[in-house]
DNA sequence: ATTAAATTATACTAAAACAGTATAGATTAT
DNA sequence: ATAATCTATACTGTTTTAGTATAATTTAAT
């Protein structure tokens, strides 16, 4: 029940970038630096979460990435949405074909309900959370 | 952020000795046949299940398996962490020093967070809450 | 126009985790 | 005694994950 490297790097992705919000396009090599990850796989990262709008980017000499939108519009749920590959916790949920006894299985619900619990407590917290936590520690 | 088979046949087994509470041993096979789970996998579940007194088991002919204690006192946030090898979503809660940047990581927080929203739904739920609906439906 | 800095896209590989199986042993009611 | 059953440990094949490699594309600056 581990969050994939692909949501933590790709949380901690962001937050660099909300730090660096309005400073023009950020180059992944400097993100990779900072955030000591490796700039080949932040790049894998980038393209779902541009795909989702969640970042913009701009090619070509002096580009880079940045926020689609102000960090304060972004929560740290779409950035796990955007990444995980599986965000409920059991495949019958999306998939109820897989599992021939969805419809009187006593357990479904309680995956279900805990797994929305979590993602209510994600979505509740933007990126402009973070970089403020940051700063008063 | 899927649970593991661990988690989710380990309750479906718990959920059947509840089904089966006061009826004496239930042997591993029949819980196998009834599930449909291997009788050898379960064999596995087992055995953390009994070390944290959540089974007890009877040996020899006629011997089997059987709840510690009643339904209504057995949730299954006990059962999953008992048998998920990571109940945390993140790799620094319980072991600080596997990442250099855990005093100042903006994101350390949420994830803890998240994984006590979850586990809060799941040990709200007792066995007994899951025979119950079963019947219902 | 050319160049170089940067992003984009696809494919590959090594390592780890997971699910399940196999084998052998221990216990005990009958 | 013996057969049913649980206990323990080790092994194996598959899948997922994390990360790397290679090549192509875009475009600002010169």
């Amino acid at each position: 029940m581990r969050l994939s490297t692909r949501s933590r790097y790709g949380t901690r992705l962001m937050v660099d970038l909300a730090q660096h919000y309005d400073e023009g396009p950020v180059a992944i090599n400097d993100i990779a630096k900072r955030q000591d990850i490796s700039p080949k796989y932040l790049e894998q990262l980038i393209i779902p979460l541009k795909k989702k709008k969640h970042i913009k980017s701009v090619r070509g000499p002096k580009g880079g990435h940045m926020l689609a939108r102000p960090p304060e519009k972004i929560t740290v749920g779409e950035i796990v949405k955007t990444l995980e590959s599986e965000t409920s916790l059991v495949n019958c949920i999306e998939n109820p074909e897989s599992c021939n006894r969805v419809a009187f299985c006593p357990t479904h619900d309680v995956w279900k309900k805990a797994a929305e619990a979590m993602f209510n407590t994600l979505e509740a917290v933007t990126l402009l959370d973070l970089v403020e936590t940051n700063e008063i520690v």
